[in-house]
DNA sequence: ACAATCAGGACTGTTCAGGTCCTATTAGGG
DNA sequence: CCCTAATAGGACCTGAACAGTCCTGATTGT
């Protein structure tokens, strides 16, 4: 079904959510804060900030009065960090993910290699999507907020 | 990880294999011929070959002496096609593959229907890509690998 | 020192895909 | 007319991957 994982829907909800912090430029946002406000479990936002901040998208702050904060905007990282970030890396075929499966059948497998066409135009598809262009997508134009001004935008995002 | 499901990975090579039918136009090919040829597995040959034949894409003929027939050349069938007859719709993700799931937190989704974006740019790059492409990519044998390199075919995209 | 917060891994329940098998149906051949 | 070859269409089982949770440790501000 070519089914993405629903860990890379919160992680770009989270994000989105990141990139509307208040006013002040280092101000940096809880896991807990976040999940508060977007409805997302608690424990899911933190592991998937964790995979986040590993891939280098977000940056953390530790200790007290700690927490996350965007190191990108947001029209700056496409889909597809997103989900090498939470999926791990865009390949389609177990075939072509890694030597470490010989393919005992390799001798007769017709189609070795060939997905490579394949996952070229798809990372060239989700390459070329930013998460801006996925939090202009559909936000009826009523709700857009502006940036700048203070936050509470996720509120009235009654489809 | 964005993964395809092995079976369409099988699909193609069976429809590769079927559309090399040996001279005569109208002969068939048997699931336990077309098994020995590709080292698949029969019962997954055939599992493959009847969903391939309710999408459209093969003809069936029962009885003895049957068999299946490739339905049109390859170059008109889109990966897209195949992927759509084995894995179901191209949809990433379960907020937009039907209405069916109420979505609990809608009210709060701040991605709803922005995955439509990802969507389709997906299905344009899998209409694109046609078995035929697939079949003529990887055969230049300049460009066969040796199987003993373990090189890899896919040098992690980005990251 | 204490409290808040992230880091990292381990663990578990559920879901789904891969794969196998069984029975019914159809068509050809003796 | 019966028998055989082959597909159609299910039901079924198993294994792996994922979502989600929790626990322990490290770090930093008060």
């Amino acid at each position: 079904m070519l089914r993405l994982s629903k860990l890379t829907d919160y992680a770009v909800v989270v994000l989105i959510k990141l990139s509307t912090t208040p006013d002040v430029c280092d101000a940096v946002q809880t896991s807990p804060g976040i999940a508060a406000a977007t409805a997302v479990p608690e424990p899911t936002v933190a592991k998937v900030l964790k995979a986040l901040t590993s891939a280098g998208l977000v940056a953390s702050q530790r200790g007290a009065r700690g927490g996350y904060r965007l190191l990108r905007p947001l029209d700056d990282i496409a889909i597809a960090d997103v989900i090498a970030a939470i999926d791990g890396p865009i390949a389609l075929t177990a075939c072509v993910d890694g030597a470490a499966t010989p393919c005992e059948t390799q001798s007769l497998c017709a189609v070795k290699g060939r997905w490579d066409l394949v996952n070229d135009a798809i990372r060239r598809a989700l390459g070329g999507i930013t998460l801006a262009d996925m939090r202009d997508a559909s936000i009826p134009p009523a709700f857009r907020f502006d940036p700048a001004s203070p936050a509470r935008l996720f509120a009235p995002l009654a489809e």
